[in-house]
DNA sequence: AATATGAATGTAAGCGTTTACATTTTTAGA
DNA sequence: TCTAAAAATGTAAACGCTTACATTCATATT
């Protein structure tokens, strides 16, 4: 079944029954009803490879994670892929894992697909390093189609980065446990990442502000389990580390910290507060229940989708946009006074 | 830059670089190598439309699930999408939701869009009321490319199930309960999903065995977010019910069964056991650490994209494949003796 | 050296659309 | 009623590939 067998039926040419279906040409009110009969009667749907050759476009988005099981990130998918949906596009997903070599194969991948632009999700698509053009990938990519990267920012045409102000959230949230009466306050952190690196900054001016100066001894980063964290903290504190105040840049890690503090049998929050990051299920199913930074994910990712959207019109956007965060105050620190 | 550029460049025809490229016929070594070397200098690569077309086949497996932020089926797409990859496919995502009327939408667009198979991931997408006709959709798709579902099963040409033998594992757990002496066990539910209804048939199963003739007043299905999971379960203790045991579908109703637990003031799991389901990330979470059913989705995965290579080759494969489960005892249940 | 055979390569049709341009039909104004 | 302009429709080329079939070239056999 193809677009002749419809023109057939119609008694009208391939073009008319094209232009029926585009809707971008103008046709008779009478022969577009016909012809609109007959599909519907046949359920004929066009060829999108065929459609895609022509149009050399085929609707559809490229997503890029290092790893849609992380909660995060699926989240994240979940959002992009319901609100391009809606717009009409497909979404592909390709999940890298973190090395670079895999990251870049996977975009030139995408890229070959001839899809429409690309969405690189979460910071770590971003080198923070000194390595020379580790970003050149995502600079390439983008001479050719749109690049979204979300929560991670790299200044280059064709990139448009939307991220919540980590820095601005953790300056405010130590800020705030400092000034409750904070003395070892911790940073805990998985990685360099962008993001890292950005709510790593927040946390050592709030520091920094507070009369405290070597900050950077004050955030840990972790590698790995739950197991492992909790183990590391706990061999800071009978290192002698004073540990009041944990903020960490993912709600996992702060079921860590709170596996800590229950094995100090310190008490929450009176003697120890815990912040998580991103507001995840996670959250509510600790003891007790975190507070946590919400960094409205479905928001961005809206706003990200709109902006692309934007771009592919070829309205003119900002390579930047922030979005704020909100302290959601649970059950693991103190309430603000 | 096409394929006639290529073709120009190395001095022979389009066919010979189209032999090279798909490689499944003879080309001498010479020239493969000159063809070779001209597309790796010129970094060209086909038109995946064209080739579409030529081919009426993309390389591509639809994916649907009802919600990729749910982390069961997060991690089913990422188990999915890293094998597919691994056999050179490409994934188009399509969240669902839980409506009927969108999964069948969604099931047709992509359809439409020639994907060579489509994996439905997650027992919901399989009808088990009464409803005549309710998974035509399935069997209207099956008629035309292969259907894997995850986890729910129904018999129909063409389509491919890969399932874990919930009944069996819920049986057995719920069996071994008893046997360390639980009299008030709980079976908690989320919906009458396939798998739903084949845990709940393992759990009054094995009541019966134990001479427990009600079985079905000690399931229940409960609607939402752990607050009111835990509510419905406080309710159901203060109006008499006895609750020594909870065997739940999935991890998170377990965490909802643990906090009802620590407000009954009950100990774990001396006076009341709890079990999960799915292994996730969360069963580490808590405190204690949540024994859970495993049911090795990675494998399952895996097993069910070899089997679509396997139909995709026109092999004969069974349309039925059970993984079996294993019970991961942590801190929530009495060690087995 | 002539021929048969098989390997390597080329030619051209076809895949199902979109769309610029050409043609026909309709409409409106005189 | 005739004509000019506008609207509707048709024609055919293009998109970039795959592949059946045709042709050329190399090799082995006699």
């Amino acid at each position: 079944m193809n677009i002749y067998d419809i023109s057939e039926k119609a008694g009208v040419s391939i073009a008319t029954v094209s232009r029926v279906i585009n809707g971008n040409a103008k046709v008779s009110e009478k022969t577009r009803q016909k012809i609109l009969a007959i599909i519907e009667e046949t359920g004929y749907t066009p060829n999108a490879f065929a459609r895609g050759l022509g149009l050399n476009t085929m609707k559809t988005i490229g997503i890029l994670c290092a790893d849609c099981s992380d909660s995060y990130l699926a989240s994240a998918i979940y959002h992009f892929e319901r609100e391009l949906r809606s717009h009409d596009y497909d979404v592909i997903l390709c999940c890298t894992g973190y090395e670079q070599a895999t990251k870049e194969k996977y975009l030139n991948l995408l890229m070959s697909k001839h899809v429409d632009a690309v969405i690189l999700a979460g910071s770590n698509f971003i080198a923070t390093g000194t390595a020379p053009g580790a970003n050149d990938y995502i600079r390439d990519a983008a001479q050719e189609i749109p690049v979204i990267i979300l929560n991670g920012f790299v200044d280059l045409p064709g990139v448009y980065c939307v991220l919540s102000d980590d820095m601005e959230s953790v300056y405010n949230v130590t800020k705030t446990l400092l000034s409750q009466g904070a003395t070892g306050p911790l940073f805990l952190s998985r990685s360099d990442s962008y993001s890292g690196l950005q709510k790593k900054s927040g946390f050592i001016r709030a520091l920094k502000e507070c009369g405290i100066k070597d900050g950077e001894k004050r955030v840990l980063s972790t590698p790995g389990s739950m197991e492992e964290n909790t183990a590391l903290l706990l061999k800071k504190a009978s290192a002698g580390l004073k540990v009041d105040a944990v903020i960490c840049s993912d709600d996992e890690l702060a079921v860590s910290a709170l596996k800590f503090a229950k094995q100090m049998k310190l008490s929450i929050p009176d003697e120890i507060s815990i912040v998580g990051f991103n507001n995840s299920k996670l959250s509510l199913c600790c003891e007790p229940e975190l507070t946590t930074i919400d960094n409205r994910l479905a928001y961005a990712c809206a706003s990200a989708v709109d902006l692309l959207m934007k771009v592919l019109n070829g309205e003119d956007v900002p390579g930047k946009l922030l979005i704020s965060s909100n302290l959601v105050t649970r059950g693991t620190t103190k309430a603000n006074s």
